[in-house]
Order: C-alpha cells, then sequence, then structure tokens
DNA sequence: AGCGAACATGAGAATCATTCTCAATCAGCG
DNA sequence: CGCTGATTGAGAATGATTCTCATGTTCGCT
C-alpha cells in the first residue's frame, strides 16, 4: 500500500504540474476536474493513485475535512501543520518545534515508540470574523 | 446541524449506557451491533443520529480513523487530546495545556477567531512494539 | 388518566467519496 | 523495433453515513 511508481507517465507528471502549479488544498475530485481544464484529462483512478502515491511519498499535504474528504495541496518541504478557515477554507502553513517535541516526549513517557502526529487548528479567518453574524460557538 | 433531542428515549439512554459501560472507542457501527447484543437493539440510523447529538453537546469524544470512520467514546469531561496505538487501538488519554495555549496563541496572531483544534498522537504502544518485527517506519 | 400533536424511530433506499476490476495501452529495455 | 510488464481508465463495487417517510412514542394539556 504504497509504492513509488517506478515508470514516469503524462499523467504522473500531470498531476504532479498541477499541484505545484496552484497552491491551494483541492479534493481529488477537484484535482481531477481542474486537470480536464487545463487540458490534461487523467482518469479519477488514476488521479487518486497518483495522489496517493504523492502522499505517501511525503510529497504532497493531505488535510481531512470535516465531512471525510481528502484535500491535497502541493508540499514545499518539511514536516509542518496548518491553519484552516472554517469558512473560507483559506490556509496558513506554520511550524511547530514545540508541539513536535512535546508529541514525541508525551508519547514516549507512555512507551509508546514510532510516533506520528496530527495537529490541525481550524478557525475563522479574520475577514470571515467579520462577516460572521457571531454565531454562538462553544469551544472548549 | 445538531440539536439536542427533546425527548428522553429508550433508545437515546440506551446508546448513552452502553458508552459509558465500555470505555473504548468503536465506530457507530460496532456500537449499533453493541447494543443489538445487549439486548437493546436500536437502529443504525437512530445510533448514528443519537451519536452525532452527544458529540455535538461535547459529552462523547470524536476521532477519525485513517480509512476514515469515526469512532466514539464515552467522554468523561474537559477537553483532551489522545494518544492511540496503531496496533491494537489502545487510547490513553491526555490533558495538554500547553497545546491547548499554543493553538490559542498561534491562532491570535494569525488573526483567527473561534478557534479549535484537533491534537492527536498514533504509535505503538509498548507491547505491540515488541510484537512487531520493527517495521522500516519513517517519522518525522 | 386520556388525547392529540409533534417529535423520534427504523428499514431500506439514496449518496458519495474512494477503491477495485481488468482489458487495452504505453514506457523503457534489449 | 519488438517485448513485457507496469499503468491507465471507464465503470462497477464498496462501505460508511444520511435521507425518506410511514409508524410508534413521549409529553403537555385538560
Amino acid at each position: 500500500m504504497g509504492e513509488k511508481p517506478r515508470r514516469l507517465t503524462r499523467q504522473q507528471q500531470a498531476v504532479s504540474d498541477i499541484l505545484d502549479a496552484r497552491g491551494d488544498f483541492r479534493s481529488a475530485q477537484e484535482w481531477h476536474a481542474a486537470l480536464k481544464d487545463d487540458g490534461s484529462p487523467v482518469g479519477l483512478a488514476t488521479v487518486y493513485r497518483t495522489l496517493q502515491s504523492l502522499a505517501d511519498a511525503g510529497r504532497i499535504d493531505v488535510l481531512r475535512t470535516a465531512a471525510g474528504e481528502s484535500l491535497y495541496r502541493a508540499c514545499s518541504a518539511g514536516h509542518h501543520h496548518h491553519l484552516v478557515c472554517r469558512e473560507c477554507g483559506r490556509t496558513v502553513e506554520i511550524s511547530a518545534g514545540e508541539v513536535e517535541r512535546w508529541a514525541v516526549a508525551t508519547a514516549t513517557a507512555y512507551g509508546f515508540t514510532a510516533v506520528d502526529h496530527t495537529v490541525e487548528i481550524v478557525g475563522c479567518c479574520a475577514p470571515c470574523s467579520v462577516r460572521t453574524p457571531e454565531g454562538a460557538r462553544e469551544d472548549a
């Protein structure tokens, strides 16, 4: 589950290219549509496969929406987390060595190894906060 | 999307009860099965509805598996995070005011409001680490 | 206690993202 | 240039979750 493709095909390059060209998070389906608009149609199944390979290889970012959809985006490099606006979907990339260290330390304290973590912060970005009529939100 | 039920029914109590009785994370489908075994069958649709209501009310924990399934568990109280074993599914509840503060501070720095966050740490618990033949794992 | 109306339930259909199937096609090697 | 096995893709299959809506219950009111 997650082998890197051995052969370089037009489709794989097309996917990789469009991810690089646009920098935002999109679902597999949306990338598939974008590819078609771009004049380089790629089968949906192939888009999924390629996206998965790239994600496994750590070359792209994956994000999970509340609805259970997976969003993909070109990933410059390194490990980082995201700050996502729940209204407009805008994302800010943040690095957090601090949290990184905390995660590993905590896990280790409980005897866990091969630790991996997920940190996601969602909120309302400034523009959206203004636009939104202060919904009664109950956070922790 | 997430009104608290106004009427108290046998089904809702049954769901709430079994969640309390067993303390582990299970998918809606599994709880549905457990309920049937317990002699208090509740329709699958109702299990989903009730679980959702409880989650919205903050009375139970929700966890997302890599496969996209939602897992639910009784939640004693307060906000906390989880350390999950990727092999056996064992979970350890951890409180992390530290990370909490970091999340809010970071979000605020970018002008975000109504902040919410997700922090999950997955790894191999001690027992499983021993049992597992040291798979070549690449972490951050 | 007895009614009635509104809300809750549940069986099965509907949705929808993602994965699988498998024959046709293509990349790279000799 | 011809092979051979990896890759592709259209559509079917999967599987969790949600929706539909007729029926069953709960609760307020008298």
